[in-house]
DNA sequence: GCAAGGTC
């Protein structure tokens, strides 16, 4: 009997349904000469310190550096403390006794560096010595998944991936428990201080735009603004330069020929610029910009969100959540349009969707290649009954996304005026003639400026026109806002961007700190420990966090260059580096920030009221 | 009591 194992349940289901097995059995498909089973992603982790006889929280035991490392089941936290999470442990017990009749096994884990992780670990937690080939697939259509049973591959030519992953696993254990200990047992509070290589960068982000924020200085600056009549139609135009004083402005204020000091047309057309914008339809979501757009849209969390699209995912009304692309392939593209049939009736988008019938879908989000372990968000076309509120707002956030995504470009009329009196004014207006994607929402752009006319009167270069008013404004320069769930998951996305270094900033480049899946959780993290508190939409800083950030900020932890180096490293070991020469790197820098945040945690001893919140 | 990674 061959067994195939998957990441999820969802995916064994999908691969039994391909091979006509429908039997279902406790934690297992069986049909035709096979059995399909499944993990709940990470079954194992790397075992906690006390397994290694690391007791307690010690200066002793620092640094922890254990010679092997061990698994355990995957622990979860109930009433009575933390136990092994018992649907783990049963399925577990099923995978065993399945390993244990297999002729031969078949790895079906997501295609990618965890998914091997999550294999592996279970493979040798029950010291399984069976042979294991690896389907290798990155869309899970049927015929996907057929030609990837046609191309097994040999599972050891996935070994240096193991590698990889398990070097990444244990370097974030090594770093993140020892500075962890380090820094909560040398400030001497009761709470735990927790450090990683994702949540202190992420941290970091945080508190440095937070102060960058307070200790802002705003300038004061001056513009000229007037207001001119086309015939009972007016607009608004700005002087095309700031000014630093008053008096420059004033100077030029007073040279503006206006109705009220006697001139009835001083406002000269010197010239009309009108130009189409052509705006392409969005990207249809990943897990990150739908987080983002609910969190704008809505005010969700990103926990929020990535919860109610769990539970729509378990219903089957959309397709696996935690996906990284924004992209499909051809051969989901190719159902796209029976998909589009089936919200014809929504009451909100089914005007919208019998348009797209009529047309050429945009190909703007199909791209194989940008296909990674999972494609883009898209409804499934299962009907959704009576959803609550929430999952029909994230819901429908999904099902417009798609309807944009495939719609047509949305075509906006650039108008520039530009006016002279005593002086140049520019005046700007957008005028969308052509709605297309734009319609599914209907709302108006997200960059929009209160100094810009929605639409401007038809006006030839050479008219004179009366001003009927003038004015002079006084603004001062902003700071970069605060971050907010939304802004702080796309700066995680594209942490790294900035770097100098141009190979670490490529090792970075496709995937930031953290992941889609993860980034959720250090969010919520960094509010657990105390160190982040949410004031509305805004994540502020609380004491406590200004104060493990002031200590680690010029740290290596602190940055996200510290992402880029693991992960350039990482990719070598899969393409047959050496492992030995990191993990001694690694155990040498546990040494060394150990050392240095048992000194330096010091400095967090008795802040009085550390854990209030700072206002914004 | 602690990381980051995955998912029910």
């Amino acid at each position: 009997m061959k067994v195939i194992i998957a990441e999820k349940p969802s995916v064994a289901r999908e691969i039994a349904k391909v091979f006509g097995a429908n039997t279902k059995r406790e934690g297992y498909i069986e049909g035709k000469g096979y059995t399909f089973t499944w993990a709940f992603g990470h079954l194992l982790q790397l075992a906690p310190p006390q397994e290694y006889g690391f007791y307690g929280w010690s200066v002793q035991n620092l640094p922890m550096l254990p010679q092997k490392f061990k698994l355990s089941i995957r622990k979860v936290k109930t009433k009575d403390g933390v136990v092994e999470d018992p649907a783990v442990k049963k399925q577990l017990d099923i995978i065993k006794n399945l390993f244990e009749e297999a002729t031969e096994i078949i790895v079906a884990t997501d295609a990618g560096r965890e998914g091997e992780l999550i294999f592996r670990y279970i493979y040798y937690y029950l010291k399984c010595k069976k042979p294991f080939k690896r389907l290798w697939i990155s869309s899970q259509t049927d015929a996907a998944i057929k030609d990837g049973f046609r191309n097994l591959k040999p599972g050891s030519d996935y070994d240096t991936l193991f590698n990889s992953a398990h070097c990444r696993s244990q370097s974030d254990w090594l770093v993140g428990m020892n500075a962890t200990q380090a820094l909560s047992i040398s400030a001497g509070t009761r709470s735990v201080l927790s450090l990683g290589r994702v949540q202190t960068p992420t941290l970091a982000m945080i508190c440095s735009r937070y102060i960058e924020n307070k200790n802002f200085v705003p300038q004061t600056y001056y513009q000229v603004s007037i207001q001119v009549d086309k015939r009972g139609q007016v607009f608004r135009a700005l002087s095309d330069k700031n000014f630093k004083t008053k008096e420059e402005a004033q100077a030029v204020l007073d040279k503006v020929e206006d109705v009220p000091t006697g001139f009835p047309q001083g406002a000269n057309i010197i010239s009309v610029e009108a130009k189409p914008r052509k705006e392409l339809p969005p990207l249809l979501h990943d897990l990150s910009s739908l987080q983002q757009e609910a969190n704008k849209r809505k005010g969700f969390t990103a926990d929020q969100t990535l919860s109610i699209l769990q539970s729509l995912y378990e219903s089957k009304l959309v397709t696996y959540p935690r996906t990284g692309s924004r992209y499909i392939g051809d051969d989901v593209f190719a159902g796209i349009s029976a998909l589009i049939d089936k919200f014809t009736g929504h009451p909100d988008f089914g005007k919208q969707a019998i348009y797209l019938q009529g047309v050429k879908l945009s190909k703007r989000s199909v791209n194989a290649k940008k296909v990674t372990d999972h494609h883009a968000i898209l409804p499934t076309g299962e009907t959704a009954h009576q959803l609550s509120a929430d999952r029909q707002a994230i819901y429908d956030l999904v099902v417009g996304r798609m309807l944009e995504a495939f719609h047509q470009d949305c075509i906006k009329e650039i108008t520039k005026i530009v006016v002279e009196s005593g002086f140049k004014f520019i005046a700007t207006g957008t005028v969308i003639s052509v709605p297309g994607w734009r319609a599914v929402f209907n709302d108006t752009d997200d960059d929009k400026k209160d100094e810009e006319n929605p639409a401007l009167p038809k006006v030839q270069q050479g008219e004179l026109l009366p001003i009927t008013e003038k004015a002079l404004l006084e603004k001062q320069t902003k700071p970069k806002p605060l971050y907010n769930e939304a802004s702080l998951l796309k700066a995680l996305e594209t942490a790294g961007k900035e770097i100098d270094d141009d190979e670490l900033r490529y090792a970075m480049k496709d995937s930031g700190l953290g992941t889609p899946a993860t980034r959720a959780a250090i969010i919520e993290t960094l509010i657990k420990r105390d160190y982040v508190a949410r004031e509305k939409k805004t994540l502020v800083p609380t004491g406590t966090g200004l104060a493990v950030y002031e200590v680690v900020k010029d740290q290596k932890i602190a940055q996200a260059e510290l992402t880029g180096s693991w992960e350039k490293r990482l990719e070598e070991i899969r393409s047959g580096a050496s492992i030995t020469d990191f993990q001694e790197e690694i155990k040498t820098y546990t040494r060394t920030i150990t050392q240095e945040l048992l000194k330096a945690g010091v400095s967090l001893k008795a802040k009085p009221g550390a854990s209030t919140p700072v206002k914004a």
